[in-house]
DNA sequence: CTGCTTGCAAAGGCTTTGCAGAACA
DNA sequence: TGTTCTGCAAAGCCTTTGCAAGCAG
């Protein structure tokens, strides 16, 4: 994705597309991927940029608020983020930490459940905790 | 449950019944529920009981390694734990904190996918979350 | 000029840890 | 007597917040 279609999905999203925004939208949409907010603000300042934690956190609030990206709770100690919405799965290796998406042929609901009362569904996350073979 | 049973099932999974682990696994497996720390510790002073915060940490994550109970990635500030480990999913109200179990008959995959190479699976875990509507 | 954004440092909340004393076998 | 367990307080970690300075329209 380039600066210009970057622009334009924030500008598409009622972000004003400041250059820390820009800067933590390009790493995010670079690749489908799953990241922590310390790995974006590592990879900002790998490639050169400043900003600081602070809006890195702020940023990425601003994207899930907007639906740019979805919030993963896979990991007990650290949040995830997701810079893909559509609705996929996840592994999640708990030896090595690492987020895996499950292809979505390969998973398939036969039954969606009943919302409680007065409820509306935000979200399905399912996440397959897996070990390494020792 | 009464103690003498909580007893023998701590010592099944080759946990010494002390005081407080057994204070701790009284609220637990009163009935199936969802608790974080915080509640579990209440409910130990509630009840007229001295158990300090470190032992029911100490206990939670002690119960979990030996398979008595699961922990619950739902929210993202606190761990939960769930009081039944045989497999079923839960709804998450964002609104009110509120963790439900989804019926077993309303939940069904007809695909389970393929593990990633050299893993094996330790748990399935369907978090649908919810919203109040309006 | 006014409102939004950023960055720093501090605060906040949950969980773990270090360590000394207590309990237990 | 030696190991295990508990409790307190402190530390650790992730995330949010308060606030002053910067920037944009």
């Amino acid at each position: 994705m380039d600066d210009r279609e970057l622009e334009g999905l924030l500008r598409s999203k009622g972000v004003s597309p400041t250059s820390q925004r820009m800067q933590v939208g390009k790493i995010l949409f670079e690749r489908p991927q799953h990241v922590c907010a310390e790995e974006i603000l590592n990879k900002v300042h790998e490639a050169g940029y400043r900003v600081s934690k602070a809006t890195v956190y702020n940023t990425l609030n601003l994207f899930v608020t907007r639906g740019l990206i979805r919030e993963l709770n896979v990991d007990p100690v650290r949040m995830f983020y997701d810079s893909t919405t559509h609705a996929h799965h996840h592994f999640y290796n708990v030896d090595t930490g690492e987020v895996m998406d499950i292809p979505p042929d390969q998973m398939n609901f036969a039954i969606m459940p009943k919302l409680p009362e007065g409820t509306v569904a935000e979200s399905v996350e399912v996440t397959i905790k897996v070990r390494n073979k020792h």
